[in-house]
DNA sequence: GGTATAGCTTACGTCAACGTAAGGGCTGTG
DNA sequence: CACAGCCCTTACGTTGACGTAAGCTATACC
């Protein structure tokens, strides 16, 4: 077996990887979101920081800001902790998720909405190519 | 019956309501969302500029922008439009739709995940806990 | 008439999340 | 060694969505 090692990624890499460019992986770490290890002075991404970076896109999707997926991501990467941080992280995580279940409800009942009009709009689509048919 | 006069709201009422400043308020008709009309130079904000504002709030929470919201606020609208136009409106609504339903399936997924791991969040808060009373 | 209250306009300020430009370093290749 | 190709840092620029300050206006009340 080809001697599996740890695998890292480049900048360029991790960028075709997962479509972000350079600027974002380092304003990321900057940001403290992210944490490469240095070969030199080149970033190498880990396997951590590929894990991260998934959570990190995916809690943008919904909305978070790069401060409260901070945060969060805290909760994925915890193991010697202190106790009352821990605390404090698995009540940030719960609110968080109060949060998401809400947003969820909401979306589905919006996008029930949004169908209706639809299919309104369809029918108004259909009657409006009808008067023109007629009109010629 | 008293005169139940199609009310419309002052901006203080409507920002009572709706739990917005002024400033925004203004700045949504400054950017065609809203359209109050006037009594001398006053804003008074009708039925329709209600209704408005609650998709407007809930697109905002979806991480939608304001133009596309805008756009997605014809459809609701639409009367008297052109046929070229209102097809457009359809279109850009039913990807706004297959949006919402991506993300709808999405955070579904990570409510699950977050709730997995909150769990194990939980059993290492309570380990802990145990530790300490252990150590004293 | 004075002034408090509410609303208005104009315009500059701010914050997040990057974009982009400028210049420097390392490595390999002809 | 010259030059290309990557990567790096520093730092100013940009966009969206308002905040905020300054100064004007109209109505209400004393």
């Amino acid at each position: 077996m080809t001697d599996m090692t740890d695998m890292t990624l480049n900048i360029r890499e991790m960028c075709d990887a997962y479509q972000v460019t350079p600027r974002t992986l380092r304003f990321y770490e900057a940001k403290e979101l992210l944490f490469p290890i240095r070969e030199g002075q080149k970033r190498l991404f880990t396997k951590r920081d590929r894990a991260r970076l998934k959570l990190i896109l995916r809690g943008k999707r919904f909305g978070f800001s790069l401060e409260e997926i901070r945060q969060l991501l805290d909760l994925y990467h915890m193991g010697d902790q202190q106790h009352t941080q821990l605390l404090r992280t698995y009540e940030i995580a719960s609110e968080r998720l109060a949060d998401m279940e809400r947003q969820r409800d909401e979306l589905i009942e919006a996008i029930d909405e949004l169908k209706e009009q639809l299919k309104w709009g369809e029918k108004v689509i259909a009657s409006a190519k009808n008067g023109q048919e007629a009109a010629e």
